[in-house]
DNA sequence: CGTCGCGCTATGAATTCCGTAGCAAGCTAG
DNA sequence: CTAGCTTGCTACGGAATTCATAGCGCGACG
């Protein structure tokens, strides 16, 4: 079919994702989040609302192709919306999710340091 | 020699990896957790440690070679380690990572009910 | 020896991602 | 009206990643 090129499926809560049959809600997340650039644009929203070529932008320069992709998915699960004229933004719900993310930030930079962090 | 195949760099701290040139470590971070069934390992992880086919088959049968070059970049940034006869486990600071996702998993369960998830 | 489970590799095909180019629509100014 | 600009997004060919399946070498049994 593919309307116009491919219509991927966005990983929804209560529907089985790719890589589990559950349909548990974390593994949903698991999947949407575990796809190139996800993580990346929810990060790079966190702050002030952004075009699509400023995020494009704000994503060192990702294939416009792939950031369309992801942008649809994360908006089809609610966490990113689409104001007229104000680009695109974490909705309430995903502004919830990036408040638990950045804490990870901040242990990031103990990551960095980590002795643990051996190379062989 | 590490491996025979394409032995894919793991992104690390201090370092530019795909799709940043800055080296901060929450782009790091974002990169080796982008990748598939990376969120999975560390997921499955949380709990008791775990053989390679025990880890694969709590991912749903995941392919090996796909989970070598998982568990692989995961150890060598610090995050996962391996003990003689023991399989695979979080090292201290990849708990510390499993502590801030705990609440991310709760998180999701409210995204599953919420009404957000039904516009556009 | 025969068989088992283990960690892991090999291989070819399917899917995903990338980089570049460019279109249609909506301005704004001349 | 026409030219010039920005914006959201699609097209396309090629590169990279992921997939499913088969199987190797090893050690522990019996």
């Amino acid at each position: 079919m593919a309307a116009t090129r491919k219509s991927r499926t966005a990983p929804v809560p209560g529907k089985p994702v790719r890589g589990s049959r559950s349909g548990r809600p974390v593994m949903a997340l698991l999947d949407l989040l575990g796809r190139r650039w996800a993580l990346r644009v929810l990060w790079e929203l966190r702050g002030e609302r952004r075009t699509f070529r400023a995020l494009q932008e704000a994503c060192d320069g990702v294939s416009p192709a792939v950031l369309n992709d992801r942008v649809r998915e994360l908006r089809e699960s609610g966490l990113v919306d689409v104001g007229e004229g104000e680009g695109y933004g974490l909705s309430p719900i995903g502004r919830e999710l990036l408040a638990h993310l950045a804490p990870i930030a901040a242990w990031s930079e103990r990551w960095a340091a980590s002795p643990s962090r051996r190379r062989r």
